[in-house]
DNA sequence: AAAACAGGCAACCGCTGGCCC
DNA sequence: TGGGCCAGCGGTTGCCTGTTT
């Protein structure tokens, strides 16, 4: 950034009595306060009106990203990253579109997800990130791990419970209001005509009849509430939807153990790439 | 133990498009 | 119709923290 710019935005910041930098406990506090009682209206007036003496843009920034009460925090599953990775491959950088399809994470989340994991990989491969060869490479080997990964906790966090009852009551959500449901969209939305499988012009979302390390079709029947969260939200309708299997129960809620599987280090990106070894 | 380095992420920036007057 | 204001977006920066030397 040019230093001339850099200094006027900063001197023009200082004119005003403006604030910038990391936000305090206090400010977030205010803010907080502010929303929940007022709502989110204008952010130079939100801003004014909550006492801080911050910009519009830099509260719009704070809420959004960090305080918004529905923020998801932890690392991304191996469905959202298969979900970003897709997303990525049919709209490009258009991070807030793509994260209206991952209810609770934020564009900017997604986008340091982008630069930091899968650019840092491309770099690691001596590969351009948006080239051919890079999707081949994501195709290839990163798919079939997410997947594995996928499996590997299908049975580590599901399927024991399964195994004990076979029926197909849903696990507990994570968000013990939520009345969402489930919905085999492949027919429904276009934009998203590839998640059943189908032939399309998709390289990334995993075809789960070819992809060779999915869990077999058996698996799918035990585990079939670990399975539905392959899948995404579809904003416009306000329904997740999973990918296929439409013969599974129709109604399905977020695991809880879906929820701890994000603190864990194993869906730590890097050992998805081992196959460089 | 301390310095150097690298990675991750929160926050900032300028640009763009929509809305209103 | 055009100008100003504002929100939202994608790109970039810089700080903090963990790791390596």
């Amino acid at each position: 950034m040019e230093d001339s710019m850099k200094t006027k935005s900063f001197k023009e910041s200082e004119e005003v009595g403006l604030r910038r930098g990391p936000w305090t406990l206090e400010e977030d506090t205010l803010l907080t306060n502010y929303i929940l009682h007022n709502g989110e209206g204008r952010w130079n007036l939100v801003a004014k009106s909550a006492g801080l003496k911050r910009n519009g843009k830099s509260c719009r920034l704070r809420w959004l990203n960090y305080l918004k009460p529905d923020i998801r925090r932890g690392n991304l599953t191996p469905q959202e990253q298969l979900l970003i990775l897709e997303l990525h491959s049919k709209w490009g950088n258009r991070w807030s579109k793509i994260a209206q399809y991952l209810p609770g994470r934020t564009d900017n989340e997604i986008k340091n997800y982008w630069r930091t994991r899968v650019q840092k990989q491309a770099r690691q491969l001596n590969i351009e990130s948006n080239s051919d060869k890079f999707f081949d490479a994501v195709r290839s080997f990163w798919v079939p791990r997410l997947i594995e990964k996928m499996e590997q906790n299908s049975f580590t966090n599901c399927c024991p419970q399964n195994n004990n009852n076979k029926s197909l009551l849903p696990p507990q959500s994570y968000d013990s209001t939520s009345t969402q449901t489930y919905t085999d969209i492949s027919s429904q939305n276009p934009g998203l005509s590839n998640i059943d499988g189908s032939s399309s012009s998709s390289i990334f979302m995993p075809d789960l009849t070819t992809v060779p390390h999915f869990i077999d079709p058996n698996t799918i029947i035990d585990g079939s509430m670990c399975n539905q969260e392959l899948g995404g939200y579809i904003p416009e309708m306000e329904e997740y939807y999973y990918m296929g299997n439409s013969d599974i129960g129709t109604e399905c809620h977020v695991a809880e153990a879906y929820e701890d599987v994000t603190q864990d280090p194993m869906w730590n990106m890097d050992d998805i790439w081992q196959f460089r070894e």
